[in-house]
DNA sequence: CCCATATTCTATAGTTCTTTAGAATATGGG
DNA sequence: CCCATATTCTAAAGAACTATAGAATATGGG
C-alpha cells in the first residue's frame, strides 16, 4: 500500500472517480439529469434491478451527487445540483474525445447517422428564430411541459406517425429528446426522413442543450 | 450483471471514471502536470514504488490519458494533451466542492492559511502590472526557466532564507510553486511571514494558473 | 395497532483491481 | 556479441467492489 504524503488529498479525489466508475451509477445519473425520480422509477427507466438501483444510490449520495427526500412512502432522488449535470457532461465529452470504443458505442446504439449529422446545440441556438427549422420535441408530453428548447413543438414518438401531416415539408426538422445517449430523438429522424422529410436530430439531447446554459421554456406550444 | 440496452456506452465512460479512481494514478497524472517525465524520475517524484508506477502508467496510457516515448534506454511519459490537465482541474475543483474530507485533508496538508489566505489565478493575472505585489517562483531554477508565471523572479525555497534580502518588504510577495497540492509555496510563505514579509501562497500553484488559460513566460528573470 | 408498500440494511458469493515478486525485453556501450 | 540499465510482462496473493437474497425499517391507510 503505497503512501506518500499526499495520499489522502488524492485518496478523497479517487473518491469522485471511484464514483464515476460504474456503468450502472452513470446511466442513473444520466436518468436522474432528466428530473427527479423515485427508486421504482429510475430502477424501471434505466432498466437497472431495483436493490442494486438502490445499493448505487446509495454510493452516489455518499459522493455528495444526489440528494434525496422522502414524500410519503416513496423516496424521490435527484442531482444534487446543476454542477454535478455540468461535470458529467464534461466527462462524456473528454471520454469521447479519447475513447474510440465509445464513438462506436455511441455510433452503434443510436446509429451512424445520428451522430453524423446531429446539429449541435450551439448551431440550434443560433437558429432559434431561423423560420426554415421547426423544433420538435419527441418526448412525452408531461416532460415537454416541464420545460423545453424554447418554440420547440410537442410530437412524442408514439403520436408521430399519426401526425405527419402537422408538421412543414419544405423546412428542416430538428428533433430532439431527453439524454445524451437516447434513441427516441435518432428514431424519429429515421422516420420522417423515410416519409420525405428533411431531419436532423440534437446532438445529446435536452442534456447538452442545458449543460450548455441554454434557457428552457416551460409550458405548452402548439403545433406550428 | 446489469444489461440495459445502452450499457455498452456507459461502460466506456465508466473507463474514463475507473482510470480517475485511484489516488496513485492521480498522484501520478498530477505529476506529469508539470512536465514529460520518465518511470524513473515519476516513481520517485511521487514516492511510489517503480513496479507500481509502470503497472499504473500503462493504465493511464490504455485510457489515452498519457503517452510515451523511448529515448534511448528511458521511457519518457507525458499527459496526452492539454485537455487532460483541463478535465484533471475540473475534477479537483469539482471534487473539493462537494467533498468536505477533500478540503480538510488540503488544509491539513498545505496547512489552514496556505488554503484561506490564498491568491487566486484570476486575482493575480489582475494584478500582474501591480508594482505592489512581487511574485516569487519558488521551484528549482530549471522548473522556472522552463515556463513561469510572466514577471515571476526565481528564487528556489532551499535559497530563499539566504537570499531574503534580495526582497522587498513594503510590497505583498506571492509564492508560488508547482502543483495544486504542492507543500513549497506554503512553506516558503511561513518563512517569509516569520521573517517579517508580507506573503501569500498562488492557490493552486502553477497547474491551476495554466489550466486557467493564462501564459507562461520562458528564459531566466533576475531579482528584483 | 396491523397491514401493504417502498426502500434500505446486512450478509455473502463472485468478480475485478492493486500490488509486487520474478522473469523477460529493449537499448546503448564496451 | 555481451553486459548493465531501464522498463515492462507474467503471475499470484490480497483487498475492494458489484450484485442480490433475505431481513429490517418507515410510512400511510384501514
Amino acid at each position: 500500500m503505497a503512501e506518500f504524503p499526499e495520499e489522502p488529498i488524492y485518496r478523497q479525489l479517487a473518491r469522485i472517480g471511484r464514483t464515476l466508475a460504474s456503468p450502472v451509477r452513470l446511466r442513473l445519473l444520466d436518468v436522474l439529469d432528466q428530473g427527479e425520480r423515485t427508486v421504482e422509477q429510475l430502477s424501471e427507466e434505466a432498466d437497472i434491478p431495483l436493490k442494486n438501483t438502490s445499493a448505487q444510490l446509495q454510493q452516489l449520495r455518499a459522493a455528495h451527487l444526489v440528494t434525496s427526500r422522502r414524500a410519503g412512502t416513496r423516496v424521490y432522488y435527484r442531482l444534487a445540483d446543476e454542477r454535478v449535470s455540468r461535470f458529467l457532461g464534461e466527462l462524456q465529452d473528454f471520454a469521447a474525445e479519447r475513447l474510440a470504443d465509445l464513438r462506436e458505442a455511441v455510433s452503434e446504439h443510436l446509429g451512424e447517422v445520428a451522430v453524423l449529422e446531429a446539429v449541435t446545440a450551439d448551431e440550434l441556438a443560433a437558429r432559434l428564430d431561423d423560420p426554415g427549422i421547426v423544433i420538435v420535441d419527441v418526448r412525452p408530453a408531461a416532460d415537454h411541459a416541464r420545460g423545453h428548447v424554447p418554440g420547440a413543438v410537442s410530437v412524442p414518438l408514439a403520436e408521430l406517425r399519426d401526425r405527419l401531416d402537422e408538421l412543414p415539408r419544405d423546412v428542416e426538422i430538428v428533433a430532439y429528446c431527453g439524454g445524451p445517449y437516447c434513441v427516441v430523438s435518432p428514431q424519429a429522424v429515421r422516420l420522417l426522413r423515410d416519409h420525405g422529410f428533411s431531419a436532423r436530430p440534437l446532438a445529446g439531447g435536452l442534456a447538452r442543450w442545458r449543460r450548455a446554459g441554454r434557457g428552457l421554456r416551460t409550458g405548452s406550444a402548439t403545433a406550428p
